[in-house]
DNA sequence: AACCAATCGTTACAATCTTCACGATTAAAT
DNA sequence: ATTTAATCGTGAAGATTGTAACGATTGGTT
């Protein structure tokens, strides 16, 4: 499979999204000056990142927005992809009433937490199980990926539940490092790290980028 | 005053919060391949960002823990950040009980919610207030970056009040993108495209890095 | 005192990512 | 039919970021 940039992905799923947007208010077609004030991105990064999943633009025209949807998602987006969920305090019940998963391809199948009083119990139609069903529900429901949302101190356990349970990508919303083995993808989103580096970012330059 | 980039910088406060474990650890030293291991970045690269902003390490023993922590301090987190929060719903209240906040130098002084049901209630000790008092609120509590976690139709409107107020900085968690005047800074945080690339990035690549 | 091993700091190198410059293409206007 | 203006696509240059190699320093060991 050829192999594009984490960045170009992201990207992409940018791209996407704002085609949906554009496609549901019947406009035919976007050029990519179109696509950079949206996005703030530049026009040229944009007409490369799209070439490089093939041509697909009209020159005078632009993009046909329907066309470099369904040509983008062919690239980016081939299933649903089907997540479980650790931790359903307020973070976690964020995640499952998350606005940009409804329209996307992400489903979340599962969730689990350890007081017994939320086990059993259904949020925005997602059962939660207890701790300890985690491998049989996380075999059964056939999930990707898992979504860490508890504490800090449960979440390097919970770690190792999961890759014992098979799952090969795992995103973090613990402020925690996590080990695992090799093969399994990690992505740490760490409020703190935002908040202190937007602010470093206020602070230190004078003349702005867009981010 | 000096710039380092902005990897950089968010890196520091990574080595930052694993010092801060250490140090209540007692651990008098640490070295760039410990903290290799902890983070998953590695040695050299450590090494390298510690450089950058001066000379700190004792050869054949490590840094100083204490001694790491004042210097990146220093450079990176001159005083307190003051954030108001836009939107009190699931997502809002997970931001203001976040626990990596209590820790570091971050403090939400104040929140808003258009729903006057929650107005004037307390949240985490951290009052709510209605629309009409943005700007006041503002000035009064001296916030300098806003926090976006109200649904998408929402958030434009709310960055040109926010704009508007005089903050330069920009945490967004609604999937849309923001247009906002030149000189204030935004962080998008999009659940979506992390799932989505995660979920990418497994299938793509058999042969993994850390991410 | 001399040596050894661990560790930092730094220069040079490599890879990745972004921007620039410009030719190619095409719809519309005349 | 020709011209014009808008737009795409792309090779080359530039900027940024990460990696490797290695000398310099120092605590411990003999």
């Amino acid at each position: 499979m050829k192999k594009f940039s984490n960045k170009t992905i992201a990207r992409a799923f940018l791209y996407i999204r704002i085609l949906d947007d554009r496609i549901q208010n019947k406009q035919k077609y976007i050029s990519s000056q179109e696509l950079s004030d949206i996005s703030g991105l530049t026009d040229v990064q944009i007409r490369k990142d799209i070439s490089l999943f093939g041509k697909v633009g009209k020159p005078r025209v632009g993009y046909d927005t329907k066309e470099l949807r369904g040509f983008l998602e062919a690239f980016v987006l081939k299933s649903t992809v089907r997540a479980v969920l650790f931790g359903v305090g307020n973070l976690g019940q964020a995640i499952l009433k998350y606005p940009g998963f409804q329209t996307e391809k992400i489903k979340i199948v599962a969730a689990f937490d350890k007081d017994s009083r939320k086990v059993g119990k259904k949020i925005n139609g997602v059962a939660i199980y207890a701790m300890k069903d985690v491998s049989r529900v996380i075999h059964r429901s056939r999930a990707q990926i898992a979504i860490i949302a508890t504490p800090s101190e449960a979440s390097q356990e919970i770690a190792g539940i999961i890759t014992k349970s098979g799952l090969k990508g795992i995103i973090n919303f613990a402020p925690s490092s996590l080990v695992v083995p090799k093969g399994v993808s990690v992505r740490n989103i760490d409020l703190s790290i935002e908040f202190l580096s937007l602010f470093y970012d206020i602070h230190s330059s004078r003349k702005r980028r867009k981010s």
